[in-house]
DNA sequence: CGTCGTTCTGTACGGCCGTACAGAACGGTG
DNA sequence: CACCGTTCTGTACGGCCGTACAGAACGACG
């Protein structure tokens, strides 16, 4: 490990391997093999960098983390100000925000303490500031559709800057959301 | 098969479970085992009855075709037109529009004439039209942001009477869309 | 009663998955 | 040179998947 530049190193290829194909296929249809081939190694050799499968998506979380914490944590005295750093957030790690909203924690219940249990806390919590206490009927179509909106805005565009996306989004997302009166 | 009772007969009761399977937790993700012991019998019983997987989803997509081909095919005077047919066609066959949106025909080509070569055209048709003629980079993200609005809203509330759903996921989705002036 | 079609069970197969483990290649260090 | 840790290969295992096939149960029909 001479060269300590971290673009070439193995790690860092499987790891922007497996980023990209989590984000076009999902966690669970994306194989080891997979990932493998498309850095030109085994499947075993990708197993020995991440032992179980479960760190390969807990390593690409990890840049992450610390945002989640800051965005369910802090309060936000407008509604918009709550959503414009939603918007920032989701942007800024649109390449993992499919293993966030969809793959990790599905049905089967994780053991808890897992990151599983953490992402599905995370995204309730999202769910529960968009959808404000005790939200009727239309409150909660409102809410779901700006979560969804988000998602498959980021994931379908990742070819496009991120401040165009983010300018675009910001501005459909608020227009749904404030479309209640 | 004295009794014609359509509600009582096995093969609907496969398709009500497979359909809720489906919504809950993805196409790729249900085995027939899950749906078999929904059902209570042997998964090689469910196969029986469909004999590739396939013909599942197909069965299950069978009701939303005329009006998929009615919806690409009509001309709408009004953009709004169009959304709002758009959104009446999404909640009424929201228990099967995961299937749609997101399961059927995902990186792997299906072969062509099979059904998810059909769903992936009408997906792009859908895309083509929200996004207008040439799109720029904002119009591509708000498109994609009416889309997953759909999905995600008639996902997460099929509790909700269909009506209700209707209503306020077309002020949201109409809002977020005309957000462009 | 004998035969048939329908419906379902039991068993088994091949394929892909993630994982485990032994060992080869190789540069660094004593 | 001898030793060692790191990195990767090859092989193999168990598990779950969809599928195939033989046969039991059973009502319908002659």
């Amino acid at each position: 490990m001479t060269t300590l530049e971290p673009g070439y190193d193995t790690r860092s290829r499987i790891l922007d391997a497996a980023r990209q194909l989590f984000a076009e296929r999902g966690y669970a249809a994306t194989s080891l093999a997979d990932i493998a081939s498309a850095v030109g190694l085994t499947k075993t050799a990708v197993a020995y960098h991440f032992h179980p499968k479960d760190r390969l998506a807990a390593e690409l979380l990890a840049p992450a983390a610390q945002d989640i914490v800051a965005l369910i944590e802090s309060e936000f005295d407008d509604e918009h100000a709550f959503l414009e750093a939603l918007v920032t957030f989701v942007v800024r790690h649109r390449t993992i925000i499919r293993l966030i909203m969809e793959d990790i924690g599905g049905a089967d219940s994780a053991p808890p303490g897992s990151p599983g249990e953490v992402i599905r806390a995370f995204r309730d919590c999202i769910y529960a500031r968009l959808a404000g206490p005790d939200p009727g009927p239309a409150g909660r179509v409102r809410a779901w559709a700006v979560v969804g909106s988000l998602q498959y805005a980021v994931v379908k565009t990742s070819d496009l800057p991120e401040e165009v996306v983010r300018e675009a989004l910001l501005t459909a997302a608020s227009a749904a959301y404030g479309s209640s009166a």
